[in-house]
DNA sequence: TTCCAGGCTTAAC
DNA sequence: GTTAAGCATGGA
């Protein structure tokens, strides 16, 4: 079964593998599927659950398939095309990123090296919360043994081919869950409570990503996620960046950043903040794409 | 063993 | 308002 549901219309810069180079680049992901010609993911639409696969077709446009699962109403598809346009920020203009990147030292190789990579945002707010509060001081690999756990534990999953596809959890899942077990899954006890307090918060209707996305500034929805005990100025702007879809945002914090600064300027330690924000003058207005192409120096 | 990893909270100044 | 210490956890 491959049925074509749709297609989208990619930006002239697109670039699929790009994308997926970045998108590869831990083999510990659990939430899709990449290979050399696209993307595989399970969603759940209408109550059903599907398996969708991304690829770049003739006339550089990118085809929806349905793998596995009963073709969706018009509304869930409309979803689905929202949710890949915001998943892959295909309906941003990275002209002026590019531009401003020509003259700078630093972002200037990277650009030139992953040219036509897009910010992979997470659209769904409990998951980019989620993702944001495992990462919180541990390595990456760990972070995502974490969420694979978390994952395999309390999502819901189908099987296709000897592959098992796996959906992030949806918060209401947490409902009855007790701290202590997610924390036999490793997370710290803090961890563990905030997770279930962002749960418990989105479940109920009292955080959500529209309400934020409705506030009057980007900085408004960080002071909102502020509030959450265990969501510090880190996670509130790597949400703001990766689901909230605002290019201004910047992790300064970010110690992978710091890492990557250090490194591409011959600093002998890590940039302090302040000198952070003093580099990234130049990137104004496009400094959560300026970290992302400057992540991609990690590995 | 020590130090670090895509931090946060609390307490002290 | 800014800084320092304490907090957990796995991996090198």
């Amino acid at each position: 079964m491959n049925d074509l549901l749709f297609e989208l219309p990619l930006p002239e810069d697109f670039n699929m593998n790009a994308c997926l180079e970045y998108m590869n680049r831990s083999p510990l992901e659990c939430l899709f599927r990449t290979d050399e010609a696209g993307i595989t993911r399970m969603f759940r639409l209408e109550e059903e659950p599907v398996l969708i696969r991304l690829t770049v077709s003739e006339g550089h446009r990118l085809s929806v398939s349905l793998l596995h699962g009963t073709v969706p109403g018009t509304d869930s598809l409309e979803g689905l095309a929202r949710y890949i346009v915001e998943w892959l920020d295909l309906d941003r203009d990275l002209a002026p990123f590019y531009k401003l990147a020509e003259a700078d030292s630093l972002l200037r190789p990277l650009v030139s090296l992953h040219y036509g990579l897009r910010i992979v945002g997470i659209p769904d707010l409990f998951e980019a919360l989620c993702w944001a509060i495992l990462g919180q001081q541990v390595n990456l690999a760990f972070a995502y043994t974490l969420k694979q756990r978390l994952t395999a534990e309390y999502g819901e999953s189908l099987e296709r081919e000897g592959q098992t596809y796996y959906q992030f959890p949806r918060p209401e899942v947490f409902a009855e869950v007790q701290a202590e077990e997610l924390c036999r899954l490793q997370l710290t006890r803090s961890k563990a409570c905030t997770v279930l307090e962002v749960a418990a918060l989105i479940a109920g209707g009292e955080l959500s990503r529209e309400d934020l996305l409705a506030l009057p500034s980007p900085a408004a929805a960080e002071q909102r996620l502020l509030e959450i005990r265990g969501v510090g100025p880190w996670t509130s702007q790597y949400v703001r960046m990766r689901c909230l879809r605002d290019a201004s945002s910047f992790p300064v914090g970010d110690v992978g950043l710091q890492n990557v600064v250090k490194f591409l300027t011959g600093l002998d330690r890590k940039p302090t903040p302040a000198e952070l924000l003093e580099l990234a003058r130049p990137w104004q207005g496009w400094e959560a794409y300026a970290t992302f192409y400057l992540w991609r120096a990690l590995y």
